[in-house]
DNA sequence: GGCGTGACGGTTGAG
DNA sequence: CACTCAACCGTCACG
């Protein structure tokens, strides 16, 4: 597992355009950052797969959810969702149904909302809340209460999990529609992050979210100021790039950030919270 | 020729 | 700590 990984990271694969490509992990944030900053100076999106030897599906999809959320970045990757029985909830609804016996599961879903214990998007389901009263709580009570309620829903109230529900992932603010770059928004300086080592500037989301827009525009104006490594690597200006400098810099940026991902530099971004966890290093992983 | 989309093989990380 | 599984990824091929 570790050997594969390093080797792909390593070597990456090359796709049909000539490009290195690592599968199954994200594009370098430059490289999406580049498609995004040519797609806004009106280059078209074969042109940039082109320049930038990415297929044009990674293109289309990478664009459009920029277009839809306002974010670059990738979504979060791995990891199981969150879960909403948790022990205060299982505490209350157990509080609840011992104080009052003949409470109904939909009665003690409207509990939780009253009373403040859970929001709309992580209340559990009246199907959860029976089977929490079932499994955890005491069958007999529960069925001598005439309230076992024989349909299973867990499969269905996967509707619950909303993009604000509030857990470290998928928490922070509602995906914001991508706007054209301002002047403003070009000068920001606050709320982000240099990567010392390659000068790629890192939105600073204590999210595991998609940034908002602004939080793209500060990225973007910063990927103008990206140093080209010392070696022939160059990074030409916009909508300038040739096709060998663009995989050259394609592949330098998964080397790069291979090595990046075990810097302090690269971490301590990370420790702070600072830096989306998915594009931290795992134990069994340095990739981003 | 350009673009949207689904299948595919892969990685990831919470549980 | 190895495993599961559902999330994600980019590429490729098709229409």
């Amino acid at each position: 597992m570790v050997k594969k990984n390093q080797k792909t990271q390593t070597y990456g694969e090359v796709n049909q355009l000539g490009g290195v490509f690592v599968n199954g992990r994200p594009l370098p944030n430059a490289i999406r950052l580049r498609i995004v900053e040519l797609a806004q100076l009106g280059v078209r999106p074969c042109d940039i797969s082109r320049q930038l030897r990415v297929s044009h599906g990674c293109v289309s999809k990478i664009l459009a959810r920029y277009h839809e959320t306002g974010s670059i970045l990738p979504g979060a990757i791995g990891g199981s969702k969150p879960r909403v029985t948790t022990p205060k909830v299982v505490a209350y609804i157990k509080d609840l149904k011992q104080k009052d016996p003949g409470i109904f599961a939909w009665e003690i879903r409207d509990r939780l909302l009253a009373d403040g214990i859970c929001d709309k998007y992580n209340v559990p389901s009246v199907s959860s809340i029976s089977r929490i009263l079932r499994n955890k709580i005491g069958s007999a009570v529960h069925h001598l209460n005439g309230h076992y309620h024989p349909y299973d829903s867990s499969k269905d109230h996967r509707h619950i999990y909303s993009a604000i529900y509030p857990y470290p992932c998928a928490a922070g603010p509602p995906p914001q529609p991508a706007a054209p770059l301002s002047q403003s928004a070009m000068s920001m300086t606050s709320g982000k992050l240099i990567n010392h080592n390659s000068n790629i500037p890192t939105v600073t989301p204590s999210f595991r979210g998609w940034p908002t827009s602004h939080a793209v525009s500060d990225l973007l104006s910063h990927s103008m100021t990206f140093r080209p490594p010392p070696q022939s690597v160059s990074m030409p200006l916009s909508g300038q790039l040739s096709a060998d400098p663009a995989q050259n810099y394609n592949y330098y940026m998964y080397l790069q950030n291979h090595q990046n991902s075990v810097t302090a530099n690269t971490l301590s971004p990370i420790m702070h919270g600072v830096v989306t966890p998915n594009l931290c290093p795992t134990s069994h992983s340095a990739a981003i």
